[in-house]
DNA sequence: TTGAAAGCGGTACCAG
DNA sequence: CTGGTACCGCTTTCAA
């Protein structure tokens, strides 16, 4: 296969057609194809395609100085939420003619810088960044000079960059009330790692309906170091070890700790939700099918990854980036893993 | 926010320096840096650093004419038995300072044209095709022309191009010989799209199994349109509501498909393995996790990604393109979706 | 409406 | 070891 034919250029279409490459160069631009004779952009249009020529796109954007892409920032490609986002950036993007650029920071600062970089050396038109950490404000502030940013999914904890989350305050309210009007006395939460807003978020708003009844929160210490079936399980094991009765209810702050929390239940010769009710968070595929079905929260994923998508073509375009925060709210899925407290 | 604070250019630091700027260039190449005196490498490169220099990449690409990116081409990243495989190549990829560029085609063919010209237009480095069908063959052949391609998870049929699949004919034979030695007599496929390669693999791993036993495989004529829930759940139907007897297993080509038809045999009263007996395929996240706990096929993703990307960096320097086509054993993962038949 | 020329920011080759 | 120079392919003034 020999893979160098000597592309064709601007310059060879030009000459075939028997023009200057400047008109070559405006018959094939849309925009500003209706400056020239039809006849001749025609020509020039015909012997392109026949020719097979395709623009070098880094020529163009040397010259415009933009990449015509877009890259996006997640956590964790197999985050079971993440496809919708990632599918409602796509069609909006796309209906743009630009392209993703996807990178994985696994949560890792580190990593994260690297992307940065990156991106920054390949001048992407905006990067929408899903994977924030409490930590990274510095961060952002310094890509954002260079880069239009916009956050998605997770806050970095102030509101200087336009934002658009899910509501996980009221994503955790739901859950708390959910519970809390089932009888539920006692209660406690499997936290997420506690530098993400979105789990940040979801404690806040448990802890703030806890507050409003009579119902009192278990004190737990520990949060998870990832939102995995390994940890959901452990922290539900540390609850249900500890001496003392144990709560009638969990608040697991993702589907997946929530089948762990399933886990160590079933371990224990304890079942769901006779002994212990759960509530998940995400609505991951498969939620509703294992056992029992989990009742979780359904986020609009794929509305929030069209809405950041337009945010991000928005401030590129050179709209004032007034940095909004915007929520969207999230929705209970009730299913069989939550009930009425046996022992009340 | 001001976003155009005239980027730092390499002239910038050849004059901050007081070089040329084929001085700094080489400067900041590791790969040419010991051509010049160490403190004048040394000086060049720390202005850099306290600037906050980034090379240009468009620059740097139009000179060398290679993007640093590569190109995958993925059906659908929702797909749960994808990240696995993009973490692999990513692993692979970002090693070599290399970009990742994803794009989706959600198995339809106008738009893999269209990724195709983008990322001709792009000229990534390599393009990785886990999305092809049979009919890309043509597609696929143009591409190769221009850029090494290598296609991953499915081949074209043909064996023209370089390839790395998991081993489907051998996955399937593993879910009929298991069947078989459970005592399934009168068994099923749910078949997955037969213009895929790993489907159709799958179907004849199977039915080569079938005729060397006193085993019969049902003949169904249908197949999913796409291998989700649904689909698989209207298959079993077909199969389940046709009079006379029905099969005591099933063989679905992907675990949502098996969990579909599960979603089948409860409407219908019917239970699983007691009445029926479900094999399904990729080990999914949450396969452990359904009711019953799906017995599946595990495919080595993760390792099938990381060859994947190493074969695509080897045809990127220039190795022989022998078109091999290598094929990744999957293991047989039994749970409790399967059991000896209740009336054999 | 079209052509000429400059230059985007690097890299590579040749000379010194 | 370093400087000069040309050029990668395209877009964009500016003139004609």
């Amino acid at each position: 296969m020999d893979r160098s034919p000597a592309r064709v250029t601007l310059k060879d279409i030009a000459r075939l057609a028997g023009v200057h490459p400047a008109t070559a160069s405006r018959a094939l631009d849309p925009a500003r194809g209706d400056m020239l004779t039809p006849e001749t952009r025609d020509r020039v249009r015909r012997v392109a395609q026949e020719a097979g020529y395709h623009v070098n796109s880094f020529a163009r954007s040397l010259r415009k100085n933009s990449s015509g892409m877009v890259g996006v920032v997640v956590a964790d490609v197999a985050n079971p939420f993440l496809p919708p986002i990632l599918r409602g950036i796509e069609q909006i993007i796309r209906a743009e003619q630009k392209l993703l650029l996807i990178a994985e920071t696994h949560d890792d600062g580190g990593t994260l810088l690297e992307i940065i970089d990156h991106f920054v050396a390949r001048r992407v038109d905006a990067v929408i960044l899903s994977a924030a950490h409490f930590g990274d404000e510095q961060a952002v502030a310094s890509l954002a000079e260079k880069i239009p940013v916009v956050l998605a999914v997770r806050s970095v904890g102030s509101a200087r960059f336009p934002t658009i989350t899910h509501d996980d305050v009221l994503g955790g309210q739901l859950a708390a009330e959910h519970l809390v009007s089932l009888g539920h006395r006692d209660l406690a939460q499997l936290r997420g790692p506690m530098d993400v807003s979105s789990f940040r978020g979801r404690e806040q708003g448990f802890a703030a309906v806890m507050s409003t009844t009579t119902a009192r929160e278990r004190f737990v210490d520990q949060s998870a170091a990832a939102p995995t079936v390994e940890e959901g399980r452990r922290l539900a094991e540390a609850i249900l070890d500890a001496p003392g009765r144990h709560p009638t209810a969990f608040f697991a702050h993702n589907d997946l700790m929530a089948v762990g929390a399933l886990e160590a239940l079933r371990d224990r010769g304890l079942t769901c939700p006779r002994d212990i009710s759960i509530v998940g968070y995400n609505d991951a595929p498969l939620s509703n099918h294992v056992n029992p079905p989990l009742t979780t929260v359904r986020l609009p994923s794929l509305e929030l990854g069209r809405r950041v998508a337009t945010l991000a073509l928005a401030v590129i375009a050179g709209a004032t980036t007034e940095p909004t925060i915007e929520k969207l709210p999230p929705e209970l899925v009730i299913r069989q893993s939550t009930g009425a407290p046996s022992h009340p």
